[in-house]
RNA sequence: GCGGGCGUAGCCAAGAGGUUAAGGCAGUGGAUUGUGGUUCCACCAUUCGUGGGUUCGAGUCCCAUCGUCCGCCCCA
């Protein structure tokens, strides 16, 4: 098999799909420009280091899922596997804290995560996603949230939950830590084999197992509300209290952990219904100490990623895909009428019209044939009779109506035929 | 990394060891040398992901390999 294609869990986006991708990035433009967020473009890949330092060593995203190599001059390089430890880099290096208090930061752009493919989930994909940098107001919390569910509002998206949770500050949650510990070791054996490895890897990943038993189990756990600080509980409270007053509503999820290192305090999901096994389609929370962590100042931050793929797939679900927009199909027959055409494409352009030009050379009828295809509002028709009386035929292909135009009226009209057009 | 399903044309798809691999959509040409969306005709897979094996004979059975899809881990 020595055909060539895209590589295992990469895709290509053919313009049938691409207008809905171009749908949701000008929505989510739009509304994060309105919130006077401004976009950041970071590389795509960064030293290996930064992403071991910032999400943790120990996560399965910098464990095995990274796609790492070395390069010419011996660097190790990793494709970047998700937005914020880049933007966070990038806020340190070029002292971004200095240009004032809060930065509010957005980001778009493909992210590389070693995995198998399946359902919602590619080595390549995309993410868009938002950062506030420089504040623990809860009421950033709440504005990121509401952004989000903005954009999917916007969009038209339907069955969608906001599940939330805070995990703490770090001693918050290592005390928690070792409460769940001693909670589960002595059900040891009951739990699934998933859940033993987790006992000693990651405890808190325990609590949303799958596994029936494991659940029954981890109903009488103890809940990590139970074990936040005072300053942690009041700024969650507040969190929540704001999405109320804003007409959020969200589900309380004790059991949400997130697998990145740096969150601290609120950690969020938005997930669907419709998504099968992947069913979050935002991720995100408050990481108040990744800045540090870094190497910059001790800065609190909030923000969020949204999959595009996943969003972009319920989109198409809901059947909310859009089409092209064409005002124009020019079909053209004869040596004199063709290269008026070309002129006449021109001018059209110019006048703001979307046009497609027929180059076939075909006889009329298959031209037709193909403006009706062409999905264009009107045909326009050009013989070297029309070129030479100066003229052309307009012809609407829903009704079938033609009318005679000069091309110089097509030109000073233009505003009246847009309105037709529409 | 682990478990399962599936690979026949650009797409959907029949075919279950026996001479020439259905059909549909799309495409191309023509009926119609200047008028589409309907109709009709013709063309469109020397070969069934790839390699090997079994057999007189393999798209069909076996093995391997690659790809793909779904699930687990984990995540957007």
């Amino acid at each position: 098999m020595s055909k060539l294609q895209a590589i295992r869990g990469t895709r290509d986006i053919l313009p049938e799909e691409s207008t809905d991708w171009q749908t949701v990035e000008e929505t989510a433009r739009e509304i994060l420009q309105q919130a006077a967020y401004r976009e950041i473009r970071t590389p795509i890949f960064e030293q290996t280091e930064l992403f071991e330092r910032g999400i943790g060593e120990a996560t399965d995203v910098v464990g095995k899922e990274m796609y790492t190599f070395v390069d010419r001059g011996d660097r190790s390089i990793t494709l970047r596997p998700e937005g914020t430890a880049g933007v966070v880099r990038s806020y340190i290096e070029h002292n971004l804290y200095a240009a004032g208090g809060v930065q509010r930061l957005w980001y778009l752009g493909p992210m590389f995560r070693y995995e198998r493919p399946q359902a919602g989930r590619q080595r390549q994909f995309h993410q868009i996603g938002v950062e506030v940098l420089g504040t623990d107001d809860p009421r950033a919390d709440a504005e990121v949230i509401a952004i989000a569910t903005d954009i999917f509002k916007t969009l038209g998206l339907k069955n969608l939950h906001l599940a939330i949770n805070s995990v703490g500050r770090g001693d918050d949650r290592e005390t928690y830590r070792q409460a769940l510990v001693e909670y589960f070791t002595p059900y040891k054996d009951d739990l699934d084999k998933d859940s033993q490895d987790r006992l000693t890897r990651n405890p808190l990943r325990i609590l949303d197992s799958k596994d029936p038993k494991t659940g029954e189990i981890a109903k009488n756990a103890p809940s990590i509300l139970d074990y936040l600080s005072d300053d942690s509980k009041r700024h969650f409270d507040r969190v929540c209290a704001l999405l109320s007053q804003l007409g959020i509503a969200y589900e309380l999820t004790p059991t949400l952990v997130r697998g990145l290192d740096y969150y601290t305090h609120t950690a969020f999901e938005i997930q669907s219904d419709d998504l099968g096994s992947q069913a979050t389609v935002c991720g995100g929370g408050r990481y108040d100490g990744l800045v540090e962590q870094l190497g910059g100042k001790p800065t609190a931050a909030v923000g969020w990623a949204i999959g595009l793929e996943r969003l972009i797939y319920l989109l198409q679900q809901l059947g909310k895909t859009s089409d092209r927009a064409l005002d124009f199909y020019l079909v053209s027959r004869g040596d004199r009428a063709e290269s008026t055409a070309v002129l006449l494409a021109q001018q059209l352009r110019r006048t703001g019209f979307s046009v497609e030009m027929d180059l076939s050379g075909s006889a009329f009828g298959k031209q037709f044939k193909r403006a009706d295809r062409s999905g264009a509002a009107a045909c326009l028709v050009l013989g070297d009779a029309e070129a030479e009386a100066g003229t052309v035929n307009l012809k609407w292909l829903k009704t079938g109506e033609q009318e005679t135009w000069t091309r110089s009226d097509l030109l000073a009209k233009a505003d009246e035929l847009r309105e037709k057009l529409r």
